[in-house]
DNA sequence: GCGCGAAGTTGAATGTCGTTCAAACTTGTA
DNA sequence: TACAAGTTTGAACGACATTCAACTTCGCGC
């Protein structure tokens, strides 16, 4: 088969092809990752880059979307988990254990780098504004698992994910953006209030 | 003076550029804001905008600044009307007010496009990460008065100043990307559950 | 082995940008 | 009226992503 011969050597320099890409958006940010320097890095060609992922925009969306691949692993279990129990005594040390896997692991984050640049060009791109759908419907509906069996007495998990959500992309983006605006330390404690506040 | 021949047949041009570059970024999207279709539209020159402005990003950065200047004379009477009243019966409803100027109209919101754009490329650049704090700030200040006079039983106004703006900034990206995402509605619904809780 | 079609690979060419800059043009003023 | 300072233009430049025609390699049936 033509797919089978294409695909045999094709998955692994895919692979090679989005670390190296991750790699050079942590250490250089995403605007010097040209297809020239990625190409070059990759001892190849810039147009054999593209004769694989057709653009520079479908190859840094397949990196984002190999990226959260990876993150969909690391929180999996911490959902699994709390699932698995009946009384939750650490409901909320689940949810911080959660949102450890949302949140960048600091500036230069190359997977947050990826998503603010989708956010930028999703505006007026149908392509792009599903792909962000789908990932975050990813994310949505295993926190909403995790809501409902680590917080039980929640009124309103599905509203208490978006919310979430939304407060996590603002301080990821502040986390990534730099500049010290926000810490991912922060980040958490104010995740911590939110699920508990006391007026 | 030279400063001040210039100044005076620059402050009205100067206003008109900022104000097509909105327009044109709300009706076909930033990316297709370049110097050229800018320039064709103003009756000028490419070359005359970067005379002024220095680069496109200086030019960009101006526009979402000026932009920021209109919303900031919004939230204002809001700000004072809140710290003028003793009893607050209406806490909440100043709040959602205020949450109305912070959030996008629409999708197509030029304002949210330019932070989408500023946040994208913020990382690794000194001086639009500057512009960005000093922005924040702003809204920041604004929005801690308006806690403490609005809802003064709030414990931590500072902490949820930021944890409202943190939301708000993910609403605003998910509204001004598209696609249904999340609606101004929404954001605003959220808003009253994160500052009345009940589980 | 051999040949042949399909897939992979290259790098030069193309078009679109932002940006630079030397030249031409205005304006205020002495 | 002349001159210096400020303004405006558009051609030229360099950096890109993207295209594509030519070339090479690979897999497989004979």
């Amino acid at each position: 088969m033509t797919q089978t011969r294409a695909h045999r050597r094709l998955e692994r320099p895919r692979e090679q092809v989005l670390v190296a890409a991750l790699e050079m958006i942590a250490d250089q940010g995403l605007a010097r990752v040209t297809m020239a320097s990625l190409a070059r890095r990759l001892g190849t060609s810039g147009g054999h880059l593209l004769y694989y992922f057709g653009t520079r925009n479908h190859l840094l969306l397949e990196t984002l979307r190999w990226s959260e691949k990876g993150f969909a692993d690391q929180r999996r279990p911490i959902v699994d988990s709390a699932e698995q129990q009946r009384k939750n005594q650490q409901g909320v040390e689940a949810m911080l254990a959660f949102a450890k896997v949302y949140l960048p692991v600091g500036d230069r984050d190359p997977r947050w780098l990826l998503w603010l640049e989708l956010w930028a060009r999703a505006p007026h791109d149908p392509e792009l504004i599903a792909a962000q759908h789908g990932l975050d419907e990813e994310w949505h509906a295993d926190l909403v698992r995790l809501l409902s069996s680590a917080l039980p007495d929640l009124r309103d998990p599905q509203g208490t994910s978006t919310r979430l959500r939304a407060m996590w992309d603002g301080f990821a983006m502040a986390i990534v953006t730099g500049g010290g605006l926000a810490t991912r330390g922060q980040a958490l404690e104010h995740t911590r209030s939110l699920l508990a506040p006391q007026y």
